[in-house]
DNA sequence: GCGTCCAGGTCTACC
DNA sequence: GGTAGACCTGGACGC
């Protein structure tokens, strides 16, 4: 069955889809030769469903192998929503970029949704697994996660593991077969915490503490520092944050320092005229040649 | 084949 | 409050 879910204005189905490097982590997978998201749908307690979706300018179109009930197609509708972020108001952030001719192609190609996973707890879980090591090394551990602790769907693919599963298995677990290293015991302290209620991350979406008070309580989790809250935060939709990390500092480097690294405090500089939208500027700035303007079908 | 470095960082002890 | 050193893994690189 397919579901045709439209989009807001501006929205721009490839630009969402390859906006980090979520589209690569299981339960995702984009083949970016057909343009086609793949992604496990958790329809808890009934088997996950395996969704191909494709989109563009207007609107998502989402397939499930099977005929669900009322209820799933909901759950469907609602994780699609969730996902895409076609519920978040950009106006704001569009106008402010349009300010800055350099900045203009964000607005007219409809960049600026990030890509996120249906629930806050997996996007903190794969934060946590791409701290200190390779992209080749992040993928491995989340693979694994969702291969041994997924729940399978019916052309066996994984979905994303529950708090309650991850929380089920030991240490061990995570050392030897995720491969996770040092972040073994902060992976199923995490789970731990969220299975048993006494963390609620979801909340997190909705709450309404300042976003440095959000920002010191999503770092009481063991293993997120600067980078891994302030990346959690755009992913719930705050931006002041710049999640510097490795990759963005030498890509800044390359694109605005002729090749030389440069300090945190001029990178801050460069987008401090964003205001509350830094850190979405920053990050888009950064990966603007991800997708070629033709292909976006923008005009710049 | 082996050693070293470092990648989409964070924690802790110490000053 | 600022900083050095330790922490896991695995791919890339130089020799």
């Amino acid at each position: 069955m397919e579901i045709t879910i439209s989009g807001p204005d501006n929205f721009n189905f490839k630009r969402t889809a390859l906006s980090h490097g979520w589209y690569d982590l299981p339960p995702f997978h984009l083949d970016n030769e057909t343009w086609t998201l793949t992604r496990v749908i958790d329809l808890h307690p009934n088997r996950p469903v395996t969704a191909t979706i494709r989109g563009d300018r207007t609107s998502i179109r989402v397939s499930v192998a099977r005929k669900l009930g009322k209820r799933a197609s909901a759950k469907v509708i609602r994780d699609a929503r969730h996902m895409f972020r076609l519920d978040d108001d950009m106006t704001s952030f569009y106008e402010s970029v349009r300010h800055h001719p350099e900045f203009r192609w964000i607005a007219e190609s409809g960049a600026g949704r990030l890509l996120r996973a249906p629930t806050v707890f997996e996007d903190l879980v794969k934060t946590l697994c791409t701290t200190n090591c390779s992209w080749a090394l992040t993928s491995k551990m989340v693979a694994a996660l969702v291969g041994a602790l997924g729940a399978k769907t019916e052309d066996g693919r994984g979905s994303f593991p529950t708090p309650e599963s991850m929380a089920s298995v030991d240490e061990t677990f995570y050392r030897e077969e995720v491969r996770a290293g040092y972040r073994a015991p902060y992976l199923k302290e995490l789970a731990e915490r969220v299975a048993s209620g006494t963390l609620d991350v979801e909340s997190w979406l909705e709450s309404d503490l300042p976003t440095p008070a959000l920002n010191r309580e999503i770092r009481g989790v063991k293993g997120v520092g600067q980078y891994s809250a302030e990346n959690l935060l755009r992913l719930v939709g705050r931006y002041d944050g710049l999640a510097l990390d490795s990759w963005v500092r030498a890509e800044f480097a390359k694109k605005h320092n002729g090749g030389r690294k440069a300090s945190d405090k001029k990178i801050a500089r460069s987008y401090k005229r964003f205001g509350e939208w830094s850190g979405l500027a920053f990050w888009c700035d950064m990966t603007r040649n991800w997708i070629s303007g033709d292909e976006d079908g923008g005009k710049w």
